[in-house]
DNA sequence: TACCTATATCAGTATTTCCCG
DNA sequence: ATCGGGAAATACTGATATAGG
């Protein structure tokens, strides 16, 4: 085994090994072998393997890249097996593959470029074709290598009409991730993870009968895995060059094997896990017992051409023809919950839109308005809607509180082209909103619809693009779009999902505008909605804070406070707790509720006073409704503040927060966002690292930012410091739009530093989940910040790649929160300190980065 | 016997699927 | 056929009990 790694990790073209009985690295028609097949695994290696990286990682993918029929280039590096054995026949289930290459016993993994193995898609074969397909890591950190996709959402060359859903039957991620996924199986200690198992994982509709195994306990990427697998790190790639991707820092989500950066590292622990035992099962992100059960079922999706053409990510075209052919027919279904796109009713002339090759991530953070331009959300939509499964019918669109449906508008578009107003959803958490990996935007048809709608996938988050018209004065109605609940299973069986979906019910319908300019710049603007709880029972029961009219108070308290929301009852009590670091209570008060004057849908509270009245420093707080046991809201967020502060929101203190607090950009809101950020949460907002972006000169302001950074912990009794927590930020990308010589002034001209939290791109392995993020099981649930989505950065359309500020720039602030964190932070931007567990090859590759990174930081426009 | 760890059990919840109007 | 509401079925979590070293 050992040999063989280095075999591969020195791209030894060919690799021969034996494969015992059964193998289940092998597709299904393999899956009954009785005698042991010997798979000859020959790597193709393209000789600029690296280069390739590189420029997948900035994103540089050219069309030239693209095969339009899905064929691999030559350049792809291909695996290839040669099975001696038979055939059982009736295992070959409706195999399209071409009888000769059935007869030929060899399997010829064309590991697609990067792309395609980095598609998550291809990552997760328990996937079902909705929740694979629907991999909502559309994020930087992601497209950190498969930037151009993702940035290029409608323009990119890879969405060529020519790669229509039908064309793509045959390379779709689902299979994909059969071939990609099968040699991560070691042949000969999981014998009942065989390959079929996994191609049909990839293919089912179902629900893995029992998921539970690995589910939930975050050992999908465990640690031995981690271990064993760092060998291959792109960051030993000696061609990897940092500054092709200045938000390519290294992060496990980048290297390690089990996420979604396919690269060559990748394709070689693919190897290794076919010449490895068991022990390394690359396939262990799956539970056994979800992968022998995932057989089951299929999505009934079927694939349709959307007249339009529908859009397909490069990874979506992972896979060659042949390798599909392979796999059952059934897996088209895999992908095409995605790209079930019905014929539209409606004549869809997609308005001529941005022509900018590389349009920011679905993930990265933008500003509602630019310069003239604003986008806003003119009727929100209600706070609850039942989400509906895959096995149900539709729950029909989001409405807007006052009935209707939510209407978006964009201000200050004086031209008289169409736009095309995007529309995904996302998360509604503490963290930097994101598509959401367990909803999916549904298109919703019929009599009722109004309005004219396309679904497209953009990095395998659906997305739903509406025509913006300048007759409608750029105003669109939202009747289009429903919520689709992914199954939990599904996607945290996901490689490299961290994420969990148990209480993380809650998302925001993001829009987006890509507004092209003379200039050749493209404007990006970006409005969320107040989040929408989608579970049925919290619907029902839960108490919800949409907003409150205070942030923050003296520590005397004694001020109202009106909460408006949902479920208020009659004896719903508001409590306010404060936490310790360790997450025990340190102080929990009940608030006084005016019965009189709530109601259900808003509460009067008088603001407890504070423990300690002679506060020096503002002390973050958390407050919640309750309804009974159980029937919590989620923790919203106060402050108290010294009695000589006004009770306004102090900036520098607010930091910690800034990833949503920055700004309100929701209009019509009178009262303030209500986030919540339990101490649990809170931390690794605090302690993760503020990436400076670099547009229009922020890089500069973020170093100002930072500067003006005062201690982390507002007080010592703040609950946002959490040692454990803090060394989850390794992760990082920054998320930074590309800089643009010239940026139109933004509103929130302070907010420019992207502070990511680092519980999505956390290794569990490393960091424990428990003390990680929200998506700890044990933490608040999800914890969402209700607080609209808060556009962190004006954004001009350029390369993305080349301007961002290091993502590995952190200052030591977070560090002396990790000691600490009560002494004032020196206010520096200095290399992040990484965990004991990263071996120093990979710090100094990281620390290479972003040395190169921080001098190499410009502003770009694209032409 | 005290302590620690692993495992089993159970009640309460959350999720997912079904049914029905 | 689509929407929506309700609820049963199933899965999962966390606390506690129990057994074994």
């Amino acid at each position: 085994m050992k040999s063989a790694e280095e075999d591969a990790y020195g791209y030894t073209p060919n690799v021969s090994l034996s494969l015992p009985l059964g193998s289940p690295c092998l597709p299904s028609q393999y899956h009954s072998l009785q005698t042991s097949p010997i798979i000859s695994v020959s790597v193709s290696e393209p000789h600029s393997y690296d280069a390739q990286d590189d420029m997948r990682a900035a994103g540089y993918f050219s069309a030239s890249t693209v095969r339009p029929n899905g064929a691999p280039t030559l350049e792809s590096p291909r695996i290839e097996i040669t099975a001696y054995g038979q055939f059982p026949e009736d295992e070959v289930e409706e195999s399209s593959l071409p009888i000769a290459k059935r007869v030929n016993s060899i399997v010829t993994l064309t590991l697609p470029s990067a792309d395609g193995y980095r598609d998550p898609s291809c990552l997760s074969p328990a996937s079902s074709i909705s929740s694979r397909s629907c991999h909502s890591d559309a994020s930087s950190y992601e497209s950190s290598f498969s930037y151009n996709y993702d940035n290029s959402p409608q323009n990119s060359p890879w969405q060529s009409p020519s790669v229509s859903p039908k064309g793509s039957t045959l390379t779709l991620p689902g299979d994909g991730c059969t071939s990609a996924g099968s040699p991560r199986h070691s042949p000969s200690t999981s014998p009942r993870t065989s390959v079929t198992d996994d191609t049909w994982l990839g293919q089912r509709g179902s629900r893995p009968n029992s998921p539970c195994g690995a589910k939930r306990k975050y050992s999908y990427n465990g640690s031995g895995g981690l271990q064993k697998h760092y060998p291959y790190s792109p960051n030993h790639s000696p061609g990897l060059s940092p500054q092709t991707s200045p938000r390519l820092s290294v992060t496990e989500e980048t290297w390690l094997p089990n996420t979604n950066q396919y690269t060559n590292s990748a394709i070689l622990a693919a190897i290794n896990a076919l010449t490895t035992d068991g022990v390394v099962d690359l396939g262990e992100g799956i539970p056994i017992k979800a992968r022998k059960t995932s057989q089951d079922n299929i999505p009934t999706v079927n694939l349709k051409v959307e007249p339009g053409g529908e859009e397909l990510s490069p990874g979506e075209l992972c896979l060659d023809d042949h390798t599909s052919n392979r796999l059952p027919l059934k897996k088209e279904g895999y992908c095409s919950g995605f790209l079930d796109v019905p014929q539209h009713p409606y004549s869809w002339s997609k308005p001529k839109q941005y022509v900018s090759p590389s349009l920011p991530a679905l993930d990265w953070q933008l500003p509602s308005s630019s310069g003239p331009y604003s986008l806003q959300i003119e009727v929100q939509p209600k706070s609850h809607h039942r989400a509906h499964y895959e096995t149900e019918g539709s729950r029909g669109a989001v409405k807007a509180l006052a009935g209707g449906h939510p209407v978006v508008q964009l201000h200050g578009y004086m031209e008289n082209e169409p736009l095309t107003l995007q529309l995904f959803i996302g998360t509604a958490d503490d963290r930097l909103l994101r598509p959401h990996a367990f909803y999916q935007v549904h298109r919703i048809t019929g009599k009722t619809v109004s309005t004219p709608s396309h679904e497209a996938l953009h990095n395998n988050t659906k997305v739903l693009e509406i025509p913006l018209l300048p007759e409608n004065n750029m105003r669109a109605i939202i009747d289009c779009a429903g919520i689709l609940k992914l199954r939990n299973s599904d996607i945290e069986l996901r490689k490299g999902e961290t994420d969990i979906g148990r209480k993380n019910t809650r998302v925001r319908m993001v829009f987006r505008v890509h507004i092209n300019q003379a200039s050749g710049r493209t404007v990006s603007l970006q409005a969320s909605s107040n989040p929408i709880e989608c579970s049925q029972r919290s619907a029902q029961e839960l108490p919800l804070v949409d907003k409150q009219s205070l942030e923050t108070c003296p520590a005397s308290g004694g001020e109202r406070m009106l909460l408006d929301g949902h479920n208020f009852q009659h004896d719903s009590k508001v409590v306010f707790v404060e936490k310790a670091q360790d997450g025990h209570h340190l102080w929990e008060t009940e608030a006084k509720v005016d019965r009189d004057a709530s109601k259900t849908n808003s509460l009067i509270v008088e603001i407890p006073p504070y423990r300690n009245q002679r506060l020096s420093t503002p002390v973050h707080v958390n407050f919640y409704v309750c309804n009974g046991k159980r029937k919590r809201s989620q923790y919203q967020r106060f402050t108290y503040v010294p009695a000589n502060v006004p009770t306004i929101k102090t900036e520098p203190h607010d930091d910690f927060d800034t990833p949503l607090v920055c700004g309100q950009h929701t209009p019509g809101l009178s009262l303030l966002p209500k986030p919540y950020f339990p101490p649990q949460v809170m931390t690794p907002i605090m302690t993760s690292d503020p990436r400076p972006c670099v547009v229009g000169g922020a890089y500069s302001i973020s170093q100002q930012r930072l500067a003006a950074k005062p201690s982390p912990l507002p007080s010592s009794t703040s609950p946002s410091a959490s040692p454990k927590l803090h060394d989850l930020s390794p992760s990082p990308f920054s998320k930074c739009l590309p800089a643009a010589p010239v940026v139109q002034p933004s509103p929130i001209s302070h907010v420019s530093i992207i502070q990511e939290t680092p519980g999505r791109f956390q290794t569990p392995g490393l960091y424990p989940p428990s003390s990680s993020s929200s998506s700890s099981p044990t933490s608040q649930p999800s914890t969402p910040t209700d607080a609209p989505f808060t556009p962190t950065l004006s954004v001009t359309g350029a390369q993305p790649v080349s301007g961002s500020a290091s993502p590995k720039v952190s200052e030591s602030g977070g560090d002396g929160l990790q000691e600490g964190g009560s002494s004032p932070p020196a206010l520096t931007v200095s290399i992040k300190q990484e965990p004991q567990e990263l071996d120093q090859v990979y710090l100094d590759d990281v620390n290479e980065i972003i040395r190169n990174d921080l001098s190499s930081i410009s502003v770009h426009s694209h032409a």
